[in-house]
DNA sequence: CCGCACACTTAATGTATCTTAAGAAATTAC
DNA sequence: GTAATTTCTTAAGATACATTAAGTGTGCGG
């Protein structure tokens, strides 16, 4: 698929997009080849962009203070990424954002995205659709990681998303679940009761 | 504070709201008085409103296989409060939600919500900045969760929402930070070095 | 194709947090 | 205003998960 199709496909999903409006879109943005381990947004600095993926696989996750990293989200494609706290207030990102695969993303800048409400008024729909069901993503994780022990995220994790678990290490997957690798392989060798 | 008033402030924080639109969204606005203790939405019913607390104190929580009551939000004044899962899907929620102190709270259908974004599309922006604030606090508590230990994360709650702390007992704050309110207890106790 | 880094596993020991139980304090209901 | 209910605390014992350390596999850069 042409690139620039896929993007509009995953828009056109929530929203109808005239011809016009498809250029503007395509023209507002900048595609980037993401080598494995390169580092798209480093802590510490501002989210200038929202990146959507394109191919590949992409990780966000905070460094703590004894160093660790936490997995706060993994992007596949037709995945939106950015450190929407830096990118929503201007505030030094807190998030690293890096591939675990090469990776192909189209990247908007926050003054496009700004372009894009203005000149096509149901851009913001589109985006508010796209924030709402982050909303629920992360609510629902909250959920699961007040209410079930380890085992049980781990399983509803493999459940919820597949692709990620064929694509994604062990400790990745821990990271992301609040485990140690250790603790997840004996989970692993547990019989799935 | 006139009731619509309060609402319509907190909507022009984001967005500029004629005279005409004003009457608009008051006329699809209900008045709710929620007693203590009164349930608002059930867990298993479809959330057909979101609501704004005008005053009081409500909470969302999720009920787990063993029957404990994990707490997902605190709402108090200028909050707004639903199960998004079950608003965006249409689904069952997965949350209750009651008040903890008697609660004034003005809630909108999600119909005439839908009716304000065709009337009204800068209400779609409004919401879009609503759902983004909730996309924002959601990942920074699910960071805290997955990097700090409890009494990090409880000097933490204190520190970012003070107007909590005083009106919501320790058994709730427990149960919102994942822990056990025996736990907690013995983490007040503690000199805070 | 070799070597090295890194992922995954296993197991012993350690620790944060839970469970249970009971009493004291505070709030609520009649 | 007093009984009844709920919250908060304390403490002992239990458990989920972390840490450390060592060994085995696996991918990949040169």
């Amino acid at each position: 698929m042409q690139p620039a199709a896929q993007i509009l496909d995953n828009i056109q999903k929530h929203i109808s997009v005239s011809a016009s409006e498809k250029k503007l879109i395509e023209s507002l943005l900048v595609q980037q080849k993401v080598a494995k381990k390169e580092v798209l947004l480093e802590a510490g600095k501002v989210a200038t962009d929202i990146h959507f993926v394109s191919q590949g696989v992409l990780r966000s996750y905070f460094t703590d203070l004894e160093g660790d990293q936490n997995i706060v989200m993994f992007a596949v494609n037709d995945w939106w990424i950015t450190d929407i706290f830096s990118f929503s207030t201007g505030n030094p990102a807190q998030l690293t954002i890096d591939a675990l695969e090469d990776a192909v993303v189209y990247s908007l800048s926050k003054e496009n995205l700004e372009l894009l409400f203005l000149k096509m008024p149901t851009f913001e729909r589109f985006f508010r659709i796209l924030m709402q069901n982050a909303y629920v993503r992360e609510q629902s994780r909250i959920i699961q990681n007040l209410s079930m022990p380890a085992e049980e995220r781990y399983r509803q994790f493999l459940k919820k998303y597949p692709q990620f678990a064929e694509r994604i290490t062990q400790k990745q997957i821990a990271s992301y679940l609040g485990i140690t690798p250790e603790f997840l392989s004996s989970l692993r060798k547990k019989p799935n009761s």
